[in-house]
DNA sequence: AGAAAGGGTGCAAACGTTTGCGACATGCTT
DNA sequence: AAGCATGTCGCAAACGTTTGCACCCTTTCT
């Protein structure tokens, strides 16, 4: 009922707080049989040091945030998933905040992770975050934080993101090599950094490689608009034979205009896509597709702050690689 | 660069500490005129108090903890953010913890709660959580906890579900009004309450309502093993005419095995499910489903929390009502 | 005039740890 | 025998708050 703490085991056991607490810690002062008899008193009492007390002593929590935009993503839970995998390995617990695109929540979740003292932040950036004000408080306090997926332009700051380019080339080659040669590509919001690299990378891939190609770009805001539009080209039987989707929204819509014509695939159509990895799995053939794991971008999120934090001089920034994985949609 | 420490502000204003706190507070034994000053100077040095310490002074800590089997689904998720939402909005912060369905990781977790003395705990049982030992130590260490989803079947406990009697209800009333007469139902770990209750709901349903109705019942672990079993039972060419899955994780390995063997829905066979509502909008035509929101869940167990944390006398189960929503798979 | 009442403020302990330093005993070296 | 190193342990301060209590100074009442 009342919590065990080193006062209450020292008074058991005749020793002094200091003693007790170095034995629990294996500090080399502590004579062996000294050291075993704590132990096993604090198991059986069922000692849990007060994390508190050891972060207000020690200026230094086991605690890390990790702010997104949203957390039901399919990337950003994977993310998620991830990094908690990751610090719960290492004893940390994670403090998860959203910030719904909104400036001023993201200030105040910036609030609380100076406010619970963690020692790092695992941080994805608003659309519209201009400010990086609220940010470099944190290096004020030595709160390291690793900038992931939609990072600042600023430069000194730890980043981790998708290796964008790469993965608009790979999936490009990959239809290149299936001897395709009438494209309709698919991508979303044209302002987004990460829709202009995969764009470019695709498209200048295809016409440098395969000039012979017909190539139809598309723009699509959403999953349902994606559907109307893909509905319209495969209707015209202008012989589109493969259909190229930047994301995972983007593949949904496609599915549902293809699904909605029964279409097989990949006999009447050819479908391929960057994602990462669940939705292409829901099908029959499964869709082939370049795949831009959350889950490999945590760990290597992940690995980046434990650099940080040992104070050894971690590259400033990283990017994860892409591979491709073959369902049976091409 | 350096904090700024209730200390560090009554040394500039020349006041005590306890003056500093108690004017921060707006504590009525404080002067108007006191306050405005302190007030105004805790601005300017940016004061932000300590967490650790307030939580070691006062064995309160503004956190929840909040533990499912996995992130990355879409029923949790959407449950994660929906609290996420409205712990920020009272000034708590959230720790995520996922057991990955392990259990000795569940008490690992449960410990990190302990440590970091959260306020309350959000709990989805791992499916094969047979010991409460761990939770129940949170009892005695006074975290209050509001077990969701997943609950045990222990009474005197906080418990927030799914009205899941009452959808397996109205899926048995939709198969039957669609008179449908050779069902395959599919439900998940027969240990766990919700598929007990589930199970129970539909089945006496179906028996009572449609004696006629020749009924098949299925345990599978995951959506492998489901598609798997779904294969099985479609090509002995036993007439099934009808499937209906318990959870989302069944619906997709049914429709795996539905979409391997290329029958149409609902022409060859129907489908229809209890689930989140992402999954069954994927597939052409829809899937037919009762819903069950994530999203309003989470809304109700927050406010469950929010009663138990003020000490009225809340009620100890509360239920979340589904309804269905009609695809075209049936 | 003295006492009581009240507003405003400060003292100091407490929460549970960590850690530099010093104390003491023992054994070993000259 | 004196000195020194070594092994084992305790003291006490510190981290940043909160809070019961005591204190002082004005007013106001009797």
């Amino acid at each position: 009922m009342t919590n065990t703490t080193l006062k209450k085991i020292s008074e058991v056991l005749g020793l002094s707080i200091s003693t007790i607490s170095r034995a629990l810690k294996n500090h080399p002062d502590i004579s062996e049989k000294t050291k075993k008899k704590v132990i096993e008193l604090a198991k059986a009492l069922d000692y849990e040091p007060n994390a508190s007390a050891i972060q207000l002593r020690t200026k230094h929590s086991k605690i890390f945030g990790l702010m997104v935009p949203s957390i039901s993503n399919f990337f950003y839970d994977s993310f998620i998933a991830s990094v908690e995998e990751e610090s719960r390995k290492q004893g940390y617990s994670l403090i998860i905040l959203q910030s719904s695109e909104d400036i001023e929540v993201e200030n105040e979740n910036l609030k609380l992770c100076r406010q619970n003292r963690v020692t790092g932040l695992f941080a994805c950036l608003s659309s519209n975050t201009k400010d990086m004000g609220g940010f470099l408080k944190m290096n004020d306090l030595e709160i390291k934080t690793i900038f992931f997926d939609k990072v600042p332009e600023m430069d000194g700051l730890y980043k981790v993101c998708m290796a964008d380019t790469r993965a608009g080339e790979i999936a490009a080659e990959a239809i290149i090599n299936a001897d395709k040669k009438n494209i309709l590509s698919i991508f979303g919001n044209a302002n987004l950094s990460i829709t202009k690299k995969r764009e470019s990378a695709f498209t200048n891939c295809i016409k440098f490689k395969s000039p012979d190609t017909k190539l139809l770009i598309e723009h699509c805001s959403d999953s349902e608009n994606t559907k109307q539009i893909v509905l319209q080209h495969l209707q015209k039987k202008n012989k589109i034979d493969t259909i190229f989707c930047m994301s995972d929204e983007i593949l949904i819509g496609a599915m549902k205009a293809i699904q909605e014509l029964n279409l097989s695939i990949p006999k009447d159509v050819s479908v391929i896509a960057i994602s990462n990895g669940f939705i292409p799995t829901l099908f029959h053939p499964q869709i082939t597709y370049v795949e831009t794991s959350g889950y490999q971008l945590g760990k290597l999120a992940f690995t980046q702050m434990m650099a940080c934090l040992s104070g050894s001089d971690a590259v400033l920034e990283l990017t994860l690689d892409s591979k491709l994985l073959n369902g049976g949609s091409l």
